[in-house]
DNA sequence: TATTGTTATACTCTATAACTATA
DNA sequence: TATAGTTATAGAGTATAACAATA
């Protein structure tokens, strides 16, 4: 009905970019309409999340594990903070920084998500099958764990140059 | 020496959304770089490589596969077609379409831009050896290309509804 | 001097609305 | 009346710069 481009499979080994592209958007508007209620969406769960899952961690750490900027953080975590979900706490050991926690609310609203959020990840990964599923969520992982932590300091010409492909 | 946090990998049940978004961050960073010089940068590349693949396409076609706005895509075939890499021809089926077609010159950079990105994706799936890499790629497409086929009329609340978590 | 976090500002990107020409 | 494409405008999101407090 709509677009009649790629109803043809193409070759696995072209669209990298286009593939990521698409299956991020999609899941980006899934969690979006899932949580739309939340302050920040998607990204307000992911510093709720994030805070409950490793504890307490200043906010400029958050904003790198989200990759946003740190202003960004600012208006993100004012926007929980009014809403009872998170709490700002002084860090003993650095008195610049800022320890985020979360309230007893934010937890009981983090499980909450939580459900919300298995929905809109059947809906993505629809088309694989258990095993497939998980198969690709580890792969995934192990992709985005390595990216992080050889992270935002890309290497970028580093290891390739030479190149034959058969255009 | 970044941030510490995900150094400890989490388990695979959590963060699709978390995942998805520092890859494609990562790739749209390494394609980006790679890519600098070209009209409309990865999104250009795009543009090239779907007319290259699939024939002649209307701009609204084209601007359903790449996922943006009709007025984006007048935007980036106004600079391609300026950089001499695309044609805006007449559709004889109905005249108020236009057809894009590559130039022989976008032919020509097409491929040197392939071999561009082949860099930028080895680079994002770094930690994933040969075997891993199709494997994730043969289902990253899969996941894309119904995505797109079930596509923009997403059927959110279709077939879920029930739960139940260990929060 | 460098860093954490905040605020205000500017910029980029994208969508909205109005328009032309076709259907 | 509805649709393909264009243009101008407004809006959302993001980054930049300047600041205060602390290291």
């Amino acid at each position: 009905m709509s677009s009649p481009i790629a109803e043809v499979p193409t070759s696995v080994e072209e669209d990298l970019g286009w593939a990521l592209g698409v299956v991020f958007r999609r899941y980006a508007k899934a969690a979006g309409e899932s949580l739309a209620d939340v302050p920040g969406g998607p990204r307000g769960y992911q510093v709720l999340a994030t805070a409950n899952r490793e504890g307490p961690r200043r906010q400029l750490e958050l904003a790198g594990h989200l990759g946003v900027d740190r202003t960004v953080m600012t208006y993100l975590l004012d926007d929980l903070e009014k809403a009872g979900l998170v709490e700002r706490q002084p860090d003993s050991t650095d008195r610049r920084a800022r320890l985020i926690v979360l309230s007893d609310k934010g937890r009981e609203v983090l499980c909450d998500l939580e459900k919300r959020l298995t929905t809109a990840e059947r809906q993505v990964l629809d088309s694989l099958d258990e095993g497939e599923r998980l198969m690709f969520r580890t792969l995934l992982q192990r992709v985005a764990v390595r990216a992080e932590a050889s992270g935002h300091n890309a290497d970028a010409c580093t290891l390739a140059e030479e190149l034959d492909e058969n255009c």
